[in-house]
DNA sequence: ATCGCCTATCGTCTATCAACGATAAAGAGG
DNA sequence: CCTCTTTATCGTTGATAGACGATAGGCGAT
């Protein structure tokens, strides 16, 4: 992502960076759901989403690039089919990062 | 926020609405600095945070707009000054939700 | 080889975001 | 009252996001 150049210049640490890109990533209630479901069913296909998902294939398509590229999610080809999967450690550093802006290392 | 009509007719809990609109609060670096730097010094006028930040005034007073309507930070009036401080409630309460999406309720 | 299924990508449209400068509004102090 | 300081808002610009339909590509089965 590219923000303004002075904002790249600034103290701004990778951490922040990737905080802000992947708090970005959750902040649409369709991929919330999406990972919702990802969660309740522990892994499936697109197509089951899409089946769940009031928006069109090429939409939740999106919506899932959105989320492998932000690393929460992982997707393996298997055969013409692509089983998603949330990578939990990656959600669970999420979290773990917010609660250190409040409370710092110490 | 005006999503898609299906997807506001869909399963989607009020919690989720929160969920997302907090995150898309917090997905973008300026907005990740200025509360690191609230966190910091406990609270501070805008113009503090100004000068910290390579931003022009118009455009930092937005990014707390922002985060004053997600309810991440408040600011009181003192004489012609507006003092900002973090909500860290609100902000726990963001990386609780993250970290049930993984674990629910149980 | 062809057909059907599953998914990704392209192209398009509209809406929202991010940044800025300029301006307005409101309180403190002379 | 006027001025200075501080912050919010307006108006504009270019970039990005979100949605869709249509299309392409990969794989399995016939």
């Amino acid at each position: 992502m590219n923000y303004s150049k002075p904002l790249r210049q600034s103290g701004k640490t990778p951490d922040d960076i990737w905080l802000a890109d992947a708090c970005k990533a959750l902040g649409h209630p369709a991929r919330i759901l999406i990972l919702r479901h990802l969660l309740a069913e522990g892994r499936c296909i697109c197509g089951r989403i899409v089946e769940i998902m009031p928006l069109a294939q090429s939409t939740v398509s999106q919506h899932l690039k959105i989320l492998k590229e932000a690393g929460l999610v992982t997707g393996e080809v298997d055969g013409p089919k692509i089983c998603y999967c949330v990578d939990k450690d990656v959600l669970a550093r999420l979290g773990t990062m917010i609660n250190l802006l409040i409370r710092p290392d110490n």
